[in-house]
DNA sequence: GGGCGCAATGAAAGAATATGCATTCAATAT
DNA sequence: ATATTGAATGCATATTCTTTCATTGCGCCC
């Protein structure tokens, strides 16, 4: 009853190096390291690691998807709450606005004027302190500019 | 036996839009859109799509899998295989296009389309789920905004 | 038109995974 | 020391998913 850590950490290592297919094979692989559980306890395992059976071209196989989880269940911090915080300043030309951010502050900002979807932009892409953001129209990026200066509170 | 595609793409909105449970539930969401087709049939689609059941805090959901998409890049960076699998939406104005994708696909698609080096395509630059073109015309990009959606599958 | 080949699909059989219930063990309370 | 509680687990079974096999609709070629 008791090593459930240490077998734990064996799946996620064997998980890791080769393409498990079935919790079965699983089974035998633990075995080999002296760990003999049953296949139910190794569904309750795999559930508690958040280890999920994803197809492939070929098959299927275990792995982690701890990133695509914790994004859908993640709350995207409000822009009204982040451009203030981390906004530096903003400018732009033809259709194409460019936000400085504080370093680190791009990806969220981005992330937050992705999921508002304004229809004046096509689209943004950020890197670590600055975001590109492709607008309808010379028009369309005058009012985003301005969008966003009121938003950060009108400095830049 | 026609409507595949359009069923794909309805599958790919209800999964990012909602927990999807099961491959019944699913079926019953489709149903709800006048897509009916018998559990078999879905779980076909879903492994095509390489959709994944990952468990959560509580219970299972159907969605995208950063591994799901590295699978798919070693698949070959043929821009016709991840296209339809990763594609969400495109847009442009003067000569950019915005290329929009699922979580973590625009590093692939962008690294496939950067491979074939289309004449029209000045260069491209890759966030995580959009991808910006320049192209080197405006009839340029007309012409890559149709070769795109026509590789997707006639779409966005 | 008729024969072929092939993708898409459903129904049912077959796998794989999840789970309800009982048991065991260890820690803690009485 | 004994009872109590709760986590970990196995067993049997329920649930869910995958696959096989047969069928159907379509395009192609002669």
């Amino acid at each position: 009853m008791a090593n459930k850590r240490e077998r734990h950490l064996a799946i996620h290592e064997i998980v890791e190096t080769r393409a498990v297919q079935s919790q079965d094979e699983l089974r035998k692989l633990l075995r080999e390291r002296g760990l003999d559980v049953t296949q139910s306890t190794l569904s309750r395992d795999l559930h508690e690691l958040r280890l999920a059976r994803i197809p492939t071209g070929d098959g299927v196989r275990y792995a982690f998807t701890d990133a695509a989880v914790a994004t859908m269940e993640d709350d995207r911090g409000a822009l009204d709450h982040l451009l203030p915080q981390l906004f530096d300043k903003v400018d732009g030309t033809g259709e194409l606005v460019v936000l400085h951010t504080v370093t680190g502050g791009a990806q969220p900002v981005a992330a937050a004027i992705d999921s508002e979807a304004w229809p004046d932009v096509l689209g943004t892409i950020a890197g670590d302190d600055t975001i590109l953001l492709v607008c309808r129209s010379v028009e369309a990026r005058g009012r985003v500019m301005r969008r966003l200066s009121s938003l950060a509170g009108d400095r830049g």
